[in-house]
DNA sequence: CCGCTAACCCAAAGCGCTTTGGGTGGGCGC
DNA sequence: GCGCCCACCCAAAGCGCTTTGGGTTAGCGG
């Protein structure tokens, strides 16, 4: 079924009835109705490829998601992510383009949704220090909005946290609780964010006269594995950390494990303090765990990230003239069982 | 840039240029690459709104993700098929629409992509016990490959692992180490690959002439959070179980907490054996954990299944004509440090 | 030198929708 | 009673591509 032949079947003309099934005002209430049965009747939808050629409108946003590093790791925040920006699209009309490229092809793979018009805008993520996807898409002028920021973010549109900050405010409450020799389990340095956590991490430090010690950074994927073998290296080596910023709370786990092994009981022998996307898989949070979250943490949504970069991203894509929309989220810090004074110096 | 352009450009007709970059032999092979070298420098890509319109086909396959419950949990496990898919259909020049809807609408989105064109298959994950979508599809006649089974699932294309054997397996390595008191910590048992787990594990416990205990089996969500209270309830109850199995790994990462809170060891005070899916940010693999995998398993790569969906899904797509294509895997069983002989008795 | 076949190329007709630019008829004001 | 303006509807022109159904030319055998 479409659209001629539905309007033969009504005996109307396909403009006509595109327009009442488009709610123009200029169709009669009475034939509206009468083309909406129809239409319902008939389960008529129309084709959505001849659509979008007549609108020159894809209704679709692209994420292309880059495959970091050899061994492919997909993040398990982008699940979130998506989901938040999924809600949004529906809500809105708009499909979700999703395109998996090994990270070198990202670029190629912008250019070619901006070539062949398959999006009207595209999702950015994880931007790293240097990263040429923000110049490439202005030249390509494809709206799009950035989740991160990264170089002078000053003339696109973003949505990030305060990592310095969160981590500068997660170190300085370990440091108040009385610990001193602090690690950092970082996630990648080449990304923006990761940096930035740890300069609040370090700044933090300095505040207070602490050097930070080399030994007890190390950044990497944020996997649990990497967090076990990261903490496992420091507790068992020289000077042992006696708490942890931890990027994520992936590898926040992966501390709890190696400290378990070691017979040591987190908030109690040892300290974890980590970033909480709030996945909805952990449920790290007041509500849901009883005694409190098991990780002190410092939380931001990434599902609410998802949603509100959807909404603006859209809102760009409808406005196009609009001025870049930033917005630097706040984190909070929320107590959990993970967390406890130092030991007495031994 | 367009076609017209580009050909006027060329002094060729569009049909010609259409099909030197298509590949048709119609063309001699200087005017191809003349062609081609105008194409790349005018940066042309075919509209793909117009080539979808004109060829009929949407070069789209969905991924309806139902969000379940209220909580709408994202299952982690879909970001590694979601990728594991995605390679695919970027090799075979797909693309990806993802559709997240509320698990209810699931029916209303398949029949729209159905009616509007917008997908030429569709992937159908988690089925429950009694799902509508599979007949649904049918009837609509959309190619479709189904992630699991469900029902009668002689007539249409699935492929699945082998839970029964997977959990039977896993449980008799338990009893084997003299566990007699197991908790089953499983995913919501409405849909089909939980209940097959389920039997799997009261097969084998009924084979040694075990009653299954009620108060030693729970099921929901498979969240870091469920596995952590069902084990902490159980173990705190009377009759506390020595060994659990559990349907994934992120309970299981529950189950170690809430025995690690109460000074337990994993493979020394207490045995769990989980399914794994490999997720890529765990990595409960031999090769990447040192002293081996922390986690006894039974494994199959969840990533590695999107893909070979895909292949079966881009196959039935492109030869209607196809019987349905099954596949049944069977897991792996992989020794980890997670399980150990039962303690004696007290 | 003619006719036939390859090899190349082209004009034009869709694909199914939206949107422009009218048309028609009835009601209303004067 | 006339003219004008809405309210309602329509025919047709795109959107940018693929594909059908020829056309033209050169080369070759007879």
């Amino acid at each position: 079924m479409n659209l001629r032949e539905l309007s033969e079947s009504l005996g109307l003309s396909q403009t006509t009835v595109s327009r009442a099934l488009n709610g123009y005002p200029e169709v009669r209430e009475e034939t509206r109705t009468r083309v909406l049965a129809a239409a319902r009747a008939a389960n008529y939808a129309p084709n959505s490829r001849a659509r979008r050629l007549a609108t020159g409108r894809a209704m679709t946003i692209g994420h292309v998601v880059p495959l970091s590093g050899k061994e492919e790791m997909v993040n398990p925040i982008f699940a979130d992510f998506l989901v938040g920006a999924g809600e949004v699209y529906a809500r809105e009309g708009y499909d979700l383009l999703l395109s998996m490229v090994p990270n070198g092809e990202a670029e190629r793979a912008y250019r070619q949704m901006a070539s062949n018009g398959s999006v009207d805008g595209v999702m950015v993520q994880s931007p790293r220090l240097v990263d040429g996807r923000i110049a490439l898409l202005q030249e390509l002028d494809l709206p799009f909005i950035v989740h991160g920021r990264t170089g002078d973010h000053s003339n696109y549109s973003w949505l990030d946290i305060a990592n310095i900050r969160a981590f500068r405010r997660a170190t300085e409450f370990l440091l108040d609780l009385g610990h001193t020799r602090i690690a950092l389990i970082n996630g990648p340095e080449d990304l923006d964010f990761a940096l930035r956590r740890r300069r609040g991490f370090e700044e933090a430090l300095a505040a207070r006269g602490i050097a930070p010690q080399p030994h007890l950074m190390q950044a990497d994927l944020m996997t649990e594995l990497f967090g076990y073998n990261a903490a496992a290296t420091m507790l068992d080596g020289p000077e042992p950390p006696t708490a942890f910023v931890v990027s994520a709370i992936m590898p926040a786990i992966g501390v709890r494990r190696a400290a378990g092994e070691r017979g040591m009981r987190l908030g109690r022998d040892i300290s974890v303090i980590c970033h909480d996307d709030m996945l909805s898989y952990i449920g790290n949070d007041a509500a849901s765990a009883p005694g409190g979250p098991p990780f002190t943490a410092t939380r931001s949504s990434i599902r609410e990230a998802g949603r509100r970069c959807a909404e603006i991203l859209i809102d760009l894509i409808r406005n196009p003239g609009l001025a870049p929309v930033q917005e630097l989220w706040e984190t909070e810090l929320t107590l959990g069982r993970s967390t406890g004074p130092a030991p007495s110096a031994d």
